[in-house]
DNA sequence: CGTCAACTTGAAAGTGTTCAAGGTCTGTGG
DNA sequence: CCACAGACCTTGAACACTTTCAAGTTGACG
């Protein structure tokens, strides 16, 4: 899964159009021409360990990407939206499941030709690394979540991540949907369904989210949802100045 | 984090030499020529959000790669051993720390310079992609054993992973050795030190490990180890054919 | 309006954590 | 070579949080 959080492809899809039909100017363009397929809810797009032979642009809906345990116990690794690509840890099988949680739409791209176009051009290589990375940096700040958050500060995690992306687009009220099941949630945070549901309701009663129907939440209290959420600043400043060093270390 | 254990680096140094000079064949040869620098044990290589300059190619010892939560908790997202590349995560920030755990011997490239050679050699792309993909898959690996495992199976995926880590060198005798501390696989298996050490007591008198030492085991039963780590065959054959979708989901 | 899946809530049980004490190893200095 | 100090590791008991099991509620859709 490659998030379209970062830097290059902030050039949205009307910037791509523009500079077209010579050489693509960004990854999506790539796709521009495909053929739209639609995906119905709950349907499968690829399973883990499938010969990796395409790549997806997901232009609408929302996807689930998840491994299964040998006993059945599922985790998802990632939900991904509309800009983001599908499949493009550039291996021959893919590492994971990708399933629609909502109808989804998407255009479908030859791995091989993607790889070869990307590689020919020295405009579209930065933007895959970057990709990378930036779905390296987002899996790395899920093992903290799994590493030592409680099942408080993993929710609320969560939604503020979703505030975020919401806001990314229209920056506009506080009410962000959640079209996934809370299976789906807690199968991302590694809790059980119940869980999350005594969680929600216990950050409702504080009166720091209110709901807003089954599959929506209002975030009234942002403050103090990113300070429950324990990720402090995301950044200690630079370098060697300040590393606290102190004992009294938490978990849970 | 990059580690070595992917398609293009199986070629080891006594290669490298040979087809060197004119240009790179792999990755660590770019390293070649750098001055070799020493760090002791416990000493830091950078912070996270430190300016990344510079990338390293570790030659000997181990390390630890790190993030530290806003209260001080500490997430050790992986290990480093001679082969591996230091802070490959193109950004302009680290996304961790790095510690020696044992004194290490390292070397060190701009990471300008190294994006430039690597960018312009269609030999070195690829490998560089692999490796970003290696370190992508064992991430989610990590959050996997995070997600879902409990303590015991915690601690046989990482005894197997070292002993797999170790089998790749001389494929000798069955005792890994653990330079790093209880507090450090603790803290890398999202565990606390007492329970580590309990789990490890277990799988003593289990008879499945026996104990050479306080930094290093011997593993008896390989077959049950592997079995205890839950990782079943890691690859579900291929496509739709066997995906068991029973609700008989375990968690711990 | 009924049915089914999804969600919520409660109570009991289990696993890992926390707190506390004791034990072991290693390096240093006598 | 031995003794000591300090860090590291092990073990025990109480506790906390999440899970598990079970029952009840809500809501979407035919």
């Amino acid at each position: 899964m490659l998030s379209a959080s970062h830097a290059e492809q902030a050039q949205n899809y009307s910037d791509v159009v523009v500079a077209f039909d010579k050489e693509p100017a960004c990854l999506q363009a790539l796709f521009w021409k495909q053929p739209m397929e639609q995906l119905d809810a709950g349907r499968t797009l690829f399973f883990e360990g499938d010969q990796a032979k395409h790549l997806f642009e997901l232009v609408e809906g929302v996807l689930r990407i998840f491994k299964i345990m040998a006993d059945g116990r599922r985790v998802i690794t990632g939900f991904l939206y509309p800009g983001d690509l599908v499949g493009v840890s550039l291996r021959n099988h893919y590492l994971y499941s990708a399933e629609a949680v909502t109808p989804t739409r998407l255009r479908r791209f030859s791995r091989k030709a993607f790889e070869e176009t990307v590689s020919g051009s020295p405009e579209l290589r930065p933007q895959l690394l970057a990709r990378l990375c930036d779905e390296m940096a987002a899996a790395q700040d899920q093992m903290v979540l799994l590493s030592c958050k409680n099942a408080e500060e993993r929710l609320c995690s969560f939604l503020l991540q979703q505030l975020q992306r919401k806001r990314e687009q229209d920056c506009s009220s506080n009410v962000v949907d959640l079209p996934m099941t809370r299976l789906d949630i807690a199968d991302y945070l590694g809790l059980t369904i119940e869980t999350v549901s005594r969680t929600m309701t216990k950050l409702t009663n504080k009166g720091i989210v209110g709901p807003a129907g089954r599959h929506s939440v209002c975030i009234i209290k942002v403050g103090t949802l990113a300070h429950l959420a324990g990720e402090g600043d995301e950044y200690h400043g630079s370098s060697s100045s300040v590393i606290s060093l102190d004992n009294t270390r938490r978990r849970h």
